[in-house]
DNA sequence: GATTGCATTTTACATATGTAAAATGCAATA
DNA sequence: TATTGCATTTTACATATGTAAAATGCAATC
C-alpha cells in the first residue's frame, strides 16, 4: 500500500516552498529535475499523494494540487511517518549509540557487526561505507574495521566546535560570498518563529535541526564547495554527539537574537562585522558547553 | 610471483624508520601490530624480503636483518614498483583527469563508467566509494552519479587554499597540541634535504608530497580528530589538482625557509607566533598562485 | 616464556543470476 | 508543442556460492 512516501513528503516540501496555490498544475518532468530523479518514481509519489487526498488528478492532464499544504496536517503527518525506518539507519544509529557509551570493541569484523546487529551482508556494507564516509571507522589493512575516537573522546562535542569556529567565521568572507535574499528570508523566519514560541514547543531534534539549517545556509552561501562539503560532513558527526537534549533552552532567546544580528549584518553586505559576530556567538556557545561538561564531570 | 610487494614496502619503511642495524630480529608478531594486520600477511612479506636478500632466515628462529636498508637501491626498488598499480587506482585517476578536462558529462550511470573504464561491477564500486569518500562525486537520489564541482571550478585550487588558511593557523592553537620531538625532527630534517639540494633534484611529486607531510605533521600534532580528517580529506583532493607541476621551483626555498622558522617557534611552544607565521606562509602561497593563474588566463 | 612454523578457521571479495526500481521512448491527448 | 500515460529498457541491488586472503590456535623449538 504505502508506496515511497519519503519522495512524497519531497514533493510536498517542494510544493510548500514554492507557495504553490490550489488548483496548481504539477509538471511530471519539471518536478523529476528539481529532485534529480526519473518521471517514474515522481509519478508514484504524485500517484500516493492523490490517493491521500492532496492533488487531483485529471485524465490526460496530470495532476493539480487539491488544497494548500497544510505542514502541520496530523493525518498526513502520519501517513508519510508511516515509512519503516530502515534496518540499516536503525542499525546505523545503535552502533553510533553503542560507541558513545562504550559497549562495543573499538576494531571488530563485519562478521561480528552483521550477528550482533543482524543485519544482511549488504545491509552491513550500508551501513559501514555510510560510517567511512562520516569518518568516525575505516577499513583496516587487512579484515575488519577500527573505530575513530572522533565521537568517544570525552570532548568531541568541544573538538567539533573548535572546528567550527576556525571555519564559519571564515565562510562569510570568502570572496564568492552570496546569501540568496530567499535564503536569508526563510532563516529569519525561522529565527522569528522560535522567538514566537517555538523554543517552547519545538522537540530538542527540531531545535537542532533549525540550527544546523541556519549555520548550513551560511556556509554555503560562501560557494566554495570545500567549505561547504566540510561543514556539511561535520554536522553529520554532530547530530551522533546527542549532548544537545541537555543544552538549556534558556539560552536559545540569546542564540536566536544572535542569529538574527547576523542576517542583519549580511543583509547589509557587512560581512566582517558578521563574521566577527558569528566568532563571538560560537565562542559563547563553546563556553558554555564547557561549563556545563565541568558541571556534569563533577 | 612477487607476492604482495605493497606489504614488503610497509615493512621496509618501518625497519627504515626504526634504523634497525643488520643482524636485528623481526619478531613476527610486533611487525603485524606495528602494521595493524595479522602475521599471515606480514610472513609473506617478510619470506618475500628473504628471497630478495634483505633478510636471513634461521629456522625456528626467524628472520634476521641481512643488511642495512638502502632506499635507493635499484634493484630493490624495481622489485617493488613491479606491483601492477590495480585497475581501480588507475581508473581513479583517469577519471579525475578526465573531469579537470571536462570530458567527462557531470552525471552519469555506474554501467556507463564500467564499460567506459573497462571495469567490473566490483571495481567500479570500489572506485565510486573511494570518490564519494573525498567528497568530488555523490549518489543521486535515484540511480546514476553526479560530480561535484570541487575539482572543476576554475579556481579550486585557491579554494582549497583557503580552507587550509582557515584551517591550519587555527590547529596550532588547540588546547591539547603537542609536537612530537621525533617528529619535529624529521619534518625539519626533510627540510633541511631540500635546502640542500633536494629542490633541484626530487621529482614535481616527491616535492608535492613532502609539502603535504609537513603541514599534515602539524594539523594531527593538535589532537583535535575533527581538523586531522578534514586536512587528510583536503589533501587527498588536492593530489588531483594536478596545477602543482607549474609551481616555480624557485619559491621552495623561501617556503622551507618559512617552514623551518615554523618549527623553530613551535620547538619554544610559541604556538601563537607559529600560527600567524603559517598563516602569513599560506597567505603569501595564495597570492603567488593567484597571479600564475591571472597569467595563464591572459 | 616468547616466538616460530604450520594447519585450521574465519573473513570478505568476486562472480553470477534473479528481481525491484528507475530511466526512457513514444503514441495519444490536450 | 508540451505533457501525459504506459510499455520497454536500463540500472543497480539482493542473494547465493566458490575462492583467495587474513586471522588464529597450538605444538615444537629456542
Amino acid at each position: 500500500m504505502s508506496a515511497d512516501t519519503s519522495m512524497a513528503a519531497q514533493v510536498l516540501a517542494y510544493i510548500h516552498a514554492q507557495g504553490l496555490a490550489p488548483g496548481s498544475h504539477l509538471p511530471a518532468q519539471a518536478m523529476a529535475d528539481h529532485l534529480k530523479v526519473s518521471r517514474s518514481p515522481v509519478n508514484n509519489a504524485l500517484d500516493w499523494l492523490h490517493s491521500q487526498g492532496v492533488l487531483r488528478r485529471e485524465k490526460n492532464r496530470g495532476y493539480f494540487l487539491a488544497k494548500a499544504v497544510d505542514v502541520n496536517d496530523r493525518k498526513l503527518a502520519k501517513a508519510l511517518g508511516r515509512q519503516a525506518t530502515d534496518a540499516v539507519s536503525a542499525a546505523y544509529f545503535r552502533v553510533a549509540e553503542d560507541l558513545l557509551q562504550d559497549t562495543l570493541p573499538s576494531q571488530c569484523s563485519e562478521a561480528w557487526l552483521k550477528t550482533r546487529y543482524r543485519l544482511t551482508t549488504a545491509q552491513v556494507q550500508t551501513m559501514l561505507s555510510r560510517v567511512a564516509q562520516e569518518g568516525w571507522a575505516h577499513k583496516k589493512p587487512g579484515y575488519g574495521w577500527e573505530f575513530s575516537t572522533m565521537l568517544t573522546t570525552p570532548d568531541s562535542l568541544l573538538q567539533s566546535y573548535r572546528l567550527r569556529i576556525a571555519l564559519e567565521p571564515a565562510a562569510l568572507l570568502e570572496p564568492d560570498f552570496y546569501l540568496d535574499p530567499q535564503v536569508l528570508q526563510s532563516c529569519r523566519a525561522a529565527e522569528l518563529h522560535l522567538l514566537a514560541g517555538g523554543i517552547e514547543t519545538d522537540t530538542p531534534d527540531q531545535l537542532h535541526q533549525r540550527g544546523v539549517r541556519f549555520h548550513e545556509s551560511l556556509v554555503e552561501a560562501s560557494g566554495n564547495p570545500f567549505f561547504i562539503d566540510t561543514i556539511q560532513r561535520l554536522n553529520r558527526v554532530r547530530r551522533l554527539l546527542s549532548y544537545r537534549s541537555m543544552q538549556d533552552r534558556q539560552r536559545y532567546k540569546e542564540h536566536c537574537q544572535q542569529h538574527l544580528r547576523i542576517l542583519d549584518l549580511l543583509e547589509k553586505g557587512r560581512n566582517v562585522e558578521a563574521s566577527e559576530a558569528l566568532r563571538r556567538h560560537l565562542t559563547r556557545t563553546l563556553k558554555n558547553l564547557q561549563k556545563i561538561q565541568g558541571i556534569l564531570r563533577a
